[in-house]
DNA sequence: ATGGCAGAAGCATTCTGA
């Protein structure tokens, strides 16, 4: 099973390369961020046509979540819900339209969009690490019902200085910052784990190049994309891939496509070799 | 240190992103 995250910086400017996008890869399931669209004006039918049932969550002109998937998509919700401590204040976690969740194939497939912050002063940076804590609230609830836990998306996030061009010319500043990794980390805790690093130790891959100062022909990008899987998934994964192809294309996402393969088809082997066993007897 | 590039809204220019 393929799953796919992509902040494509507009469903609507980048739909075309999306669709192309598809028909190579092929993907089960891919999360988008910044769609930057209202959900009446989402480009719905272009993915019907392929197979998908596609599942939004969006805004006018900013953020903006959603997921398509080949496979039934249940227990759909649409921002967080059932965070322990937050309650009171969610209400300000839920103006900005960053988090879309679902189940599919018996996995609880998290879709988020985190804040950038701007700065490290700034107030939009108190809304991003709080936001981060929310998660982590959220994410604590999911893990006391048992589920099994796919979490991706733009965290806006170097988790370290191997995700970053120059990490000593952005040390301690936005995406870089000890605040910031301690954040993520407090949502990760020991129960997710990121695919990129199962395959690549100490590999530096970039997963988004600033639109400015030829960032991506110079090869200076950041990794802040990433699929996160609950540990007990870690032996069911195959690969991950950052594929920066479609950065090539004439007016690009910022972003490229981060994806796994998730190899599900031994837990289906397993039911239906009990199957076997129990019509020969 | 600043701006550079891009998208949306909407029609000149501002806001936001990372």
């Amino acid at each position: 099973m393929l799953i796919a995250t992509w902040n494509v910086n507009s469903i609507r400017t980048r739909l075309s390369q999306i669709i192309d996008w598809i028909n190579q890869v092929n993907p089960d399931i891919i999360c988008f961020q910044e769609t930057k669209v209202m959900d009446d004006n989402f480009p719905i039918e272009p993915f019907e046509k392929l197979g998908y049932s596609v599942e939004v969550y969006g805004q006018k002109s900013y953020n903006g979540v959603a997921i398509i998937s080949k496979i039934k998509a249940e227990n759909v919700k649409k921002g967080f819900y059932g965070c322990k401590d937050f309650d009171q204040n969610i209400g300000i976690f839920l103006d900005q339209k960053r988090l879309i969740s679902a189940e599919i194939n018996g996995i609880k497939i998290i879709n988020v969009y985190v804040p950038n912050g701007s700065s490290l002063v700034s107030e939009k940076f108190r809304y991003k690490i709080n936001w981060l804590n929310c998660l982590a609230s959220f994410l604590d609830e999911q893990e006391k019902k048992g589920q099994l836990i796919c979490l991706m998306g733009d965290f806006n996030v170097a988790p370290s200085d191997l995700d970053i061009h120059d990490p000593d010319k952005y040390a301690g500043g936005i995406m870089a910052s000890e605040i910031e990794r301690n954040a993520l980390n407090n949502v990760l805790k020991e129960r997710l784990i990121d695919s990129f690093r199962i395959f690549e130790k100490n590999k530096s891959d970039w997963s988004w190049w600033d639109y400015r100062n030829n960032s991506y022909e110079l090869n200076k990008g950041w990794r802040i994309d990433h699929i996160y899987i609950s540990k007990e998934l870690s032996s069911k994964l195959k690969s991950c891939v950052i594929d920066s192809s479609p950065r090539e294309n004439i007016r690009p996402s910022d972003h490229a496509p981060v994806m796994i393969d998730l190899n599900l088809n031994d837990i289906n082997v397993d039911f239906f070799d009990i199957e076997d066993d129990f019509f020969e007897i």
